[in-house]
This record gives C-alpha cells, structure tokens and sequence, in this order.
DNA sequence: CGACAAATTGTTAGCGCTGTCATTTTGCAT
DNA sequence: ATGCAAAATGACAGCGCTAACAATTTGTCG
C-alpha cells in the first residue's frame, strides 16, 4: 500500500496526493475529496521513513528527562504524547544516566542520531545551560518546562516565587510566625525559586529570615526525614514547615508523627506540586497544584508551532515563557500553631 | 554526512560501510577497524528514516500504555528505553484514550502509522484479548508484561497469586483470622490473580471464605476509602485488610486513620506493590515487590531477541513467560491483632 | 604453480515519499 | 471568442540506505 495505489484510484498523480495529505493550498475541493476518499477505501497511511527521507523532517519531537519523580515523567509524557499525536507528531524519549559525566554530549548524541525535529526539555535537564548551548549550536528548537534562569526561549512555567510566598502568607495568615522551609537541590531552577519565594512571603508579613530554619533537601522522601531530625529537635522548633515538594513533605510528616506530634494541631506541613502523594497521605497535604500535563500539553504545542512558523528565523528571545497558574490547595496540614 | 562519505573516507565501498554498521559477518577485521575509525572521526549516525525505508525494519518499538500509575508508567517507560537503547531502538509511545471504545482498532492504527517493529504491552491493555487478535492478524510480535490470561506468547510476570497468598499467610502468621481484601477492576488480568490468592492463602491456612470480607475496588485510593467505610463500620470488622495494590491500602489507611483506628494495633494492612508512596504514609505500608522496571526492561530484551531471531517462523507460544520474584516486604503497618 | 572454493568487497536497483520545475487547466477581462 | 495570469496538476529526480547479485581477492590442495 503506497502513495501510487492511492494516486491510481483516484485517478491523480501521486503528487497531488502528495498534497493532500500534507494539506498543502492548490487543490481543489473536489480534487481533495476524491483523494480523501481513496485514502480512506484503501486505508492508507504514509511510510514515515519515507517521508523523514524525502522531506526535510521527520515528524518526531524528543523528549528528555533526567530524573524526575514518577509522576511528574507520566505527567509530562502524557501531556506531550496528547499534543504530539493531535499534530501527527511521534514522540521519541532519551533519558540520559543519572551519573552522565557529559550531558550536553549525550543529548547532542540523541539528536543527531535520531533525527527529531524538536526537543522538549523537562526540569532538571532544562536547566543546565551547557546542554541549551548544545542544541543552540545545532540550531535545533527547544522548548522548556519550567525555565527559570531567564533565558530566553520558548517555554511554559509556572511561577514558583509567588506560589511559594503564597504558601508563606497562608501560613502567617493562620498566625504562625516562625516557619521552616526545605528547599530542592541548587541545580534545579525551580527550588531556589521557591526559596525566594519563601523569603519574599516571610518579608510580607515582616517576619526576619533565620538561617537556621533553612534546611537543605534533595526533593526526595529522605530529605523529609532528615528535615524533620533537625527542627523537631530543635528547643524552639517551628510551627509551621513549608517543604518545597510533597516527597519532603510526606517525609517530614512521616518524622513528625513518629513523634508522636500531630498534624496540624502541634505542627502545620506544606508541600509542593500536588502529587498523588499529597491526597493518600494522613492527614492529606496543604500544598500548591502545579499543572504539568497541560503545561507539557502546550509546550509541545509551542514547539511546534515554532517549527513550523514561517519565519522562524526570528530569534527564538522574541517567543516568551507562557506561565501558568499554580492555586494553593488548602488540605489538612495546615491549622492556627499552638491548640 | 552520509555513508558515501564514509565510505571514502575508509576507502571502501559504501556497502562495506553498510556491513560494519549493521555487524554483519564477512568483513576482514582490518577492514572493520578502517570503517569504524572513519564513523568515528567524522562523527557519523545513520540516518534512521534512510534505513528504515531501504530495509525492513524501523528499529522502533511501540510501548503502549492504557492507564496505569504514574509509578507504573515512568518504570516501564524508563525499563524499555534502557533495553532499546542498548539494542540501537527507539521507543516510541501510544496511550489510546480512557474511553476508547475500538481500543483493538486505535492500537492497529498506530501500529500501522507507526510501522514500529514490535510492541510492548503493559497492563491492563495487555489484558484485551481482541487488542491482542488485532496484533496477532497484522502479524506484528507483541510482549505482553504481567500477562496472566494463560495466552501464549512473550511475556514476564510475577506470581501474582502465590505473592498474594503470601501476604495472606503473613497475615495469618501474625494470629490474624479475620483477614478483608480489596480487589482490583475485573478487567485487569492481575486483579482476579491476586484475588485468587487471598483465597488460596485463606485455605491453606484453614480459614474459610466470606464474601463479606470482599470489597469491589479499582485500584485508586477512593476505592481504599470506601472500602474503610464498609470493613470499618461492620459489628465485627476484620483485624486485618489486604488491599491488591498500594493507592488502595494508602486510601483504607487514611479511612482508619481519620476514625481514630491505631495502625497497626487495632489493624493491619498490607498493600500491593512497593510503590514509592507505601514508603511516603505513615505507618510504611507493608507490601509486595514489583520489580517493574527490570520486568520490563527483560520483556524489551525479550522481544528484540524474538524478532532478531532467525527461526521467527516458530508459534509464539514455544516462547515462555519469565515469572520474576516478588518478595514481601514487611514494613510497619501489620502486627499481631488486637494488642 | 595452477585451479577451485571460500571469503571478501563492490555495483546497482530500488524502498516510498517530497521538492523542483514543467505543463495543463481555469477564470476573467477584453 | 481571445489572450493571459493564476490556479491546479503532473513528471521526475533524488533523499540515504539495504538487499540481491556480481566481481574480486584470498587461501588451500594436488
């Protein structure tokens, strides 16, 4: 089954199908139709190899993840897998080892040997600026999920700062006053974001920042865990912690109620992203929901439209950073300090 | 950058080339070297839509994936890349929509849009029999993960039956006799499995079966919720629930916890699973291993083997299930009854 | 050393599309 | 009707590789 059998029942040539199929302008309704028809009878689809051979593309964007938490991967595969398909676009993932020593090298490897048209870049492999000056120099588009360095380019995010400060003025609202934070690991964008963030809803309310209610996670359950060694022995311990994603905080809640504290009465816990995590756990997390699917949805969405443009030869800076809202979920985790 | 350049780069014939890439025999050593020190130096990949179209195959696979966790997805997503990628593959995904309601036809489509070598199946559309015909008509080799109809064909599984009678006789062990179970959606191959097993592990320990003791669920933690409402509400509740998976036990545990239930001293609970999340509650969930990823970077290896095999011509059925082990993992939320 | 088989290497024809350019048809003003 | 530009359609080369087959080289044995 070839474009010739669909261009002989038709009775046109096979670049008129050609056409068709490739919704170029020049044909006339009836003409289209009639092929449409054919495509149709003969159930028909294009050989994508032989389409990748001929055209200059090959109808597949890349997908990149580093290491991302489960649910945010599926999240985001599903999101740009939806998008892709309503294009015809295929999706090809890489994911390159969590130790590679040379980033940019293995990505740049991805791209050449698969020959994607467009690559779309998940936190944290989004933020690594060698492996952006990589693809820039290969002159192959981007997009970015979560890009909070400032760099130009095509993008979508939300915006951690003010969700995070939003978290911290939720917080001072029910009255507490000295509140924990744990951040991400400094190479993710989005966690010295939400740190910031943390610092602007401290300074809102006029409440000082103390080093010392700072504590350093990696995003991961663990970091919870320790979090928790360090300001539930404390002889002034916060009321009230913000952990930067729900994994800190299910951690952290894991520590506190082997303690024998209760949340929230003794201790308000805050997360970050709305995981499925934040909803099994007791009691269920106050946290702020974070969009990834429909994010992904449009990023690859913009992705492609930027591919596609005519002249995309502008400069990709002129293409912004579309941002998302990102609500605050009030759950069970947090209450007023001290009943 | 093409195989001609190559080919004079080396001094050999672009058919040579040819033969160095694809490891084909025949090829003087020295020669090889000369070739690959060529591809080397002019930094040479390929192109997948040339090979595609000249040869028979695409050297991409089909993951298809219907609704699974996010837990499940990224670990089968990140198990069949790693297989692929170290046999030069490419994965490519399809998730046909919730509702379809010609899955046999979506996942045809895409097969043949796609024109993927092969496909890997998880659950629970590894379950759909006519999904399967429809492969088995286009004469396309599938692997099916956790595939436990009894179908031939390349598969892995666990024992989802002996691991959940194994739970039971944990359960048991502790003195338990009044033993509740949560089942999963019935079209789910693993669900009446592990449904089979509470029973089995019931009667090997001599305890009878009440239907009472059996709640409907669907895998999600409301199912867990509900099913805390109908055992916890009853004059004589079991001391011990088994839910077939970990949202489910996650879901129970919040219901108990929430009616001011101790757990584990007023009840036990075990999920199915080891997901990242019955380490993120508290009490840790005691649970089964399901070692998804190299399940189904094994089931990847699998089906490459099967259609790189000379004698492909062979039933499929010749080819077995690997069974992986799934121990139990006993955590924190089950105890000896009534302390 | 010559003959013959085996091992190695090369030549060439497509694979099924898209892009370029040529050709035909159509619409419309004259 | 007639001519001409614009719209629609077609012919054909070639994308970069593999498969089939042809040609050459190498090794072995009498």
């Amino acid at each position: 089954m070839t474009i010739d059998d669909v261009a002989s029942h038709a009775g046109v040539s096979i670049k008129t199908v050609s056409r068709v199929l490739n919704k170029e302008p020049n044909v006339r309704p009836s003409t289209r139709e009639r092929v449409e028809k054919a495509v149709r009878e003969l159930d028909y689809s294009p050989h994508p190899s032989a389409r990748g051979l001929a055209g200059a593309r090959s109808r597949m964007i890349g997908l990149i993840y580093d290491n991302p938490s489960p649910n945010y991967l599926a999240q985001a595969v599903t999101g740009a897998l939806q998008a892709s398909e309503a294009a015809g676009y295929a999706v090809s993932l890489f994911a390159p080892e969590h130790d590679d020593a040379d980033l940019p090298t293995s990505v740049a490897r991805f791209a050449a040997q698969s020959r994607v048209d467009a690559m779309l870049l998940i936190p944290p492999v989004g933020d690594v600026p060698a492996v952006l000056d990589a693809l820039d120099e290969m002159d192959l588009t981007y997009a970015r999920v979560a890009p909070l360095d400032g760099r130009p380019g095509i993008g979508v995010a939300i915006d951690d700062r003010m969700a995070s400060a939003m978290v911290i003025e939720h917080l001072t609202g029910l009255g507490h006053a000295r509140i924990g934070f744990i951040t991400g690991p400094e190479n993710h964008g989005a966690a010295s974001a939400r740190l910031d963030g943390y610092r602007l809803g401290l300074a809102r309310s006029e409440i000082d920042y103390a080093a010392e209610l700072v504590f350093a996670g990696r995003f991961d359950a663990e970091s919870g865990r320790r979090a928790a060694d360090h300001f539930l022995e404390m002889d002034d311990p916060p009321t009230a912690i913000f952990a930067s994603n729900d994994e800190m905080a299910a951690g952290l809640m894991q520590g506190a109620l082997e303690r024998g504290w209760k949340v929230p009465e003794q201790l308000s816990i805050a997360g970050f992203d709305d995981t499925p995590l934040s909803r099994a756990v007791w009691p269920a997390l106050t946290t702020v929901r974070q969009p990834i699917r429909p994010m992904v949805y449009r990023a690859t969405e913009l992705l492609l439209e930027a591919i596609h443009d005519p002249d995309r030869d502008a400069p990709q800076s002129e293409r912004g950073v579309e941002v998302f809202d990102a609500p605050l979920v009030v759950r069970d985790t947090t209450a007023p300090p001290g009943r």
